[in-house]
DNA sequence: GGTAGACCTGGACGC
DNA sequence: GCGTCCAGGTCTACC
């Protein structure tokens, strides 16, 4: 079945597919001759689907099986929240207005940030870019779905062969088949390292009903406190918990990792080393559009 | 509050 | 094919 869901204007769903690495996660995969994003969905009634999501005149056009009533609601939401089809940017193109680096912010429709359909997904796919290469998180994501997904369970699906010929057929695991799982094992399968302990923690506070990660989607506390709240889980430092934040539609900090150092180095000051203040310190003025500002900054270098 | 070092994987490189 | 080096954030111990 096909169905469209609206979107806030302005929208450009190019502009969210390629607003961060995320569409390279599995169980995400991209087909770049049809740009079409597919996910592979775990349904709350324990159905397993294969979203095919492309551009729509006014939203995002649906392409998935037949769907009853509340599934189709469940699918509406979801993709209603991984494309934040109901924010508003209006503020900050205002805001952005007399700034050149930011000129094309408003006409590209920048702001939106590609999420998961959880917290969950997104917590431990954060945790697996930090101290690592992105191929590594790549493969790293791979082997999680692999191994604690649940199949797709269409009969004769044609699946879907992204830029490197990668063919999803899992969903994201849920918290609760990686807490069956162990730490050991988690390393060992998985090839995660020391961040074993951290992702296998996490699964068993949520699955255990501990921690309630989909809560902040709709979380009314600070953004300050909200920070806190996510440096709280293991694995999850400054970096990460800026990256979550600005998933989760909260601004106010700047993921800063060796990246983020480089691009401000060539930026203003001449390829010389730089530190985190001086990150902060650039991007300060934008106040409470710190992280939008910087994340869509039309940088000079580009590594 | 700031800093140093350990943590771990996988790719690049030299032999 | 093997060994070595390196990039990449978080955490802990220490000052």
């Amino acid at each position: 079945m096909k169905f469209v869901i609206p979107a806030r204007k302005p929208f450009n769903f190019l502009s969210v597919v390629n607003s961060h690495g995320w569409r390279q996660l599995a169980p995400f995969s991209y087909d770049e001759a049809t740009n079409t994003l597919h996910h592979i969905l775990l349904l709350s009634n324990g159905r397993v689907i294969e979203l095919k999501l492309r551009d729509g005149i006014y939203g995002v056009n649906v392409e998935t099986e037949k769907l009853n009533r509340s599934e189709k609601k469940e699918v509406t939401d979801i993709v209603t929240w991984m494309f934040g089809l109901d924010l508003d940017f209006s503020a900050f193109y205002a805001a952005s207005r007399r700034e050149p680096k930011l000129a094309r912010a408003k006409k590209l429709s920048l702001g939106r940030l590609l999420r998961a359909p959880t917290v969950f997904e997104d917590v431990i796919k954060t945790i697996l870019t930090t101290n690592t290469l992105w191929a590594a998180t790549r493969n790293m994501s791979r082997k999680l779905v692999d191994e604690f997904g649940k199949p797709l369970n269409s009969v004769g699906r044609v699946a879907p062969n992204d830029s490197e010929g990668r063919i999803e057929t899992k969903s994201f695991p849920t918290p609760e088949s990686i807490a069956a799982s162990n730490p050991d094992y988690i390393k060992e399968k998985i090839r995660v390292g020391y961040r074993a302990p951290s992702i296998y923690q996490l699964a068993v506070r949520v699955a255990s009903g501990q921690l309630d990660l989909e809560s902040l989607k709709t979380s009314d506390l600070s953004t300050l406190e909200l920070r806190k709240e996510l440096m709280r889980i293991n694995g999850v430092g400054p970096y990460a918990a800026a990256n979550l934040l600005m998933i989760l539609g909260r601004h106010d900090f700047i993921p800063i990792d060796s990246s983020a150092l480089t691009v401000v180095s060539h930026e203003w000051y001449k390829g010389k080393p730089v530190i985190a203040k001086d990150v902060e310190k650039r991007f300060a003025k934008w106040g409470e559009y710190k992280g939008l500002a910087f994340w869509f900054w039309d940088w000079k270098y580009n590594g």
